[in-house]
DNA sequence: GTAACAATGTTACAGGTGATAACTTATGGT
DNA sequence: ACCATAAGTTATCACCTGTAACATTGTTAC
């Protein structure tokens, strides 16, 4: 109904509808997923008429784009803040925190990578915060290798395995296939560390027999 | 128009519309993706009123479900035909098909695994065909382990790194986040690999100096 | 054989959605 | 003060899922 913005004069053009309609678009993705998300209602619940929404959003598609890029932009902040002092600490860090961010936002990284949104050319701002938040990983790990910490395999191949690791347990556990966090708190650290140890180089093995 | 069908006359009722149904959206899926998959564009290919198909189907959703279990049940039968002779090649291969039926079936497998359909308690049959898929894989490792080629870890979680990394690998070269297998065709396996050298038991370690 | 019944089709319709066209009002630069 | 333009509005189209009420066919009991 009435603006719940700053501005207290009630005005024919809304002032912020961009940024309202983004957020409003984020609580229901977060609650109800991207299914439920429609320009109709997001327009009646701002107190707008639904065309309006088109002034500022091409289509529905890039409005989920818009999200799907905030997305990304908040899971790089995450992974960036993680202490990188200890490079196996980090690389753990990393990989916990790529993990907990899926599970906290599960509609949210469903959007990022469901598919819905096709990174390829449409959404040239998407695959660029796609890039930015898989670039954190990259480092984390040329970090580790360059100190000797991590096997010298090819890099790009590196990568890819702890991506696909952490990207495929977070799928996993959202969707139900794996057990959640509340379940096996520790199913996270345990699947990255079997990774990780095996990818470190020859002098930094751990004792093999203590594993278990 | 005309039943495509060995029956030549042409009857009020169908005969067999689930089966075609079923196979003109799988054909539907497997070109276009989920979201192109209409029960009106279907009814009218087919040549059929569209609310008929509700007599077969309750739900859009449940014939989406009903794509899902079949693509779990050819996963299962291709996961089922890797050779179980050598522990190390069967846990890779079963990785690489694994992969390769992702990356074939690109539209099929999102829908399997993209959220669209829950696996929880709406579809019992889904579940059940998910795991038959995934127990495959479970059983390819706990052979390796009781012959002791791979690491005492427990067996949950052991299964979950892997079925979590070949999972991941599949979505993100889907998703084109990571290059497919005509850009890097040994990608898989050595990603795959990967995690496999660090999941052996200490008798069956192979030469760390020559895995450059 | 035929009458009753169940299964499977049909048309008509009720909501809901994305998107566009044409019109109206406020804003801001000159 | 003016006017171009940005940002709203209503009206409308095309399409979709899903339901209700009716028609037709196949089947089974007598």
């Amino acid at each position: 109904m009435v603006r719940n913005q700053t501005p207290s004069k009630v005005t024919y053009h809304h002032g912020d509808l961009p940024q309202q309609a983004h957020q409003l678009a984020l609580k229901t993705l977060r609650e109800h997923g991207d299914a439920a998300i429609s320009l109709r209602a997001l327009a009646k619940q701002i107190g707008v008429s639904a065309p309006a929404l088109y002034r500022h959003f091409v289509d529905r598609e890039s409005l989920l784009a818009e999200l799907a890029v905030s997305g990304f932009e908040t899971l790089q902040e995450r992974l960036l803040a993680v202490d990188q002092s200890s490079p196996r600490r980090a690389l753990i860090d990393i990989g916990l925190v790529y993990v907990s961010f899926a599970q906290d936002e599960p509609y949210l990284y469903r959007l990022m990578f469901g598919g819905r949104v096709l990174p390829k050319g449409d959404h040239p701002r998407l695959d660029q915060a796609g890039k930015g938040a898989f670039q954190v990983l990259e480092d984390t790990i040329a970090r580790a290798q360059k100190v000797g910490y991590v096997k010298p395999v090819p890099l790009p191949l590196m990568t890819a395995a702890a991506w696909s690791l952490v990207h495929g347990l977070s799928q996993l556990t959202i969707d139900g296939h794996l057990p959640g966090p509340e379940v096996e708190p520790h199913l996270a650290e345990g699947v990255v560390t079997l990774l990780l140890d095996g990818s470190l180089a020859n002098n930094e093995q751990p004792d093999k027999d203590t594993t278990s």
